[in-house]
DNA sequence: ACGTCATTGCAACATTGTTGCAAAATATTT
DNA sequence: AAATATTTTGCAACAATGTTGCAATGACGT
């Protein structure tokens, strides 16, 4: 595994707490997106719901995960890629919903595309949302 | 006004009750899409706050207004084009937020581009949601 | 090991959304 | 136009999601 959870929350200038290591590693082993019910659930009691809501929010502020924008419009986390930092995101890549399994996959290789404006409009963010059926559900 | 309410409610076999007939005036004369709380607060205490979620809910499924992904995850809802139908929606339109005054726009004349997608991911609905001032804005 | 500061858990509350059911409104038939 | 059949509405009750204040706990530098 080349991704260090202490040396990332040392980085961020974050204390190294039961909650944060473990969240974080649910993160790095998931190969898709998290949800908030999905770490409550995986945590069982272990952490209370207030902290688990504190923690994404914490790692979303220092650029750790990033939000992924959904039809369905439930908020889901996702990691972020080395370049993100404090305010910093840089995930200007294409997110994939199954709508068979409900994985949701980063596709850091796949770049949104920059889209012509009418007068007057001014884009400081775009996010390109596909969903479909995935590799696995074909 | 081009826009028929009556018109509309029966071409979708909808029966013409009072809230369906105001809430639709309101997606006619706002400039930009609405959530369901800009609804309940317009309405005052007219209609029951679940009234309008089964109206929304209604207009979606008949093609006659289309929801819009955002990237705070709020739910926001707008009138459709005259070529959605029953379950048939082709809103392939770009949309943008103004993180100035909370805008949602529709903008028809922008359409979204084609990704291409890693080996084995099909794409059924692409949704591009841009963020940025607005005309009004700027 | 100690003091300081940050984090957590709990309680309480707010918002958002869903469901069942009886009452009311709309549409259809006579 | 009245009676009947069908749909829609409002209410109540509930579930899920998210926020805040505050005391207790835990982490960190010295
Ligand atoms: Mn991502
Ligand atoms: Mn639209
Ligand atoms: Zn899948
Ligand atoms: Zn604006």
């Amino acid at each position: 595994m080349l991704y260090s959870i202490i040396e990332t929350l040392k980085k961020n200038q974050l204390s190294i707490t039961d909650s944060r290591k473990k969240i974080l590693e649910m993160f790095i082993r998931s190969k898709g997106a998290l949800a908030h019910a999905d770490i409550e659930h995986q945590s069982g009691t272990e952490f209370d719901r207030v902290t688990i809501y504190r923690t994404l929010q914490t790692f979303v502020e220092k650029g750790i995960i990033h939000t992924i924008p959904t039809a369905d419009n439930s908020v889901r986390y996702a990691l972020c890629k080395d370049e993100c930092g404090q305010g910093q995101h840089h995930d200007d890549h294409v997110h994939f919903i199954c709508d068979e399994c409900g994985t949701t996959y980063c596709l850091d290789h796949v770049t949104v595309p920059s889209v012509d404006l009418p007068a007057g409009f001014k884009a400081t963010q775009t996010d390109l949302v596909v969903s479909g059926k995935c590799m696995r559900c074909n």
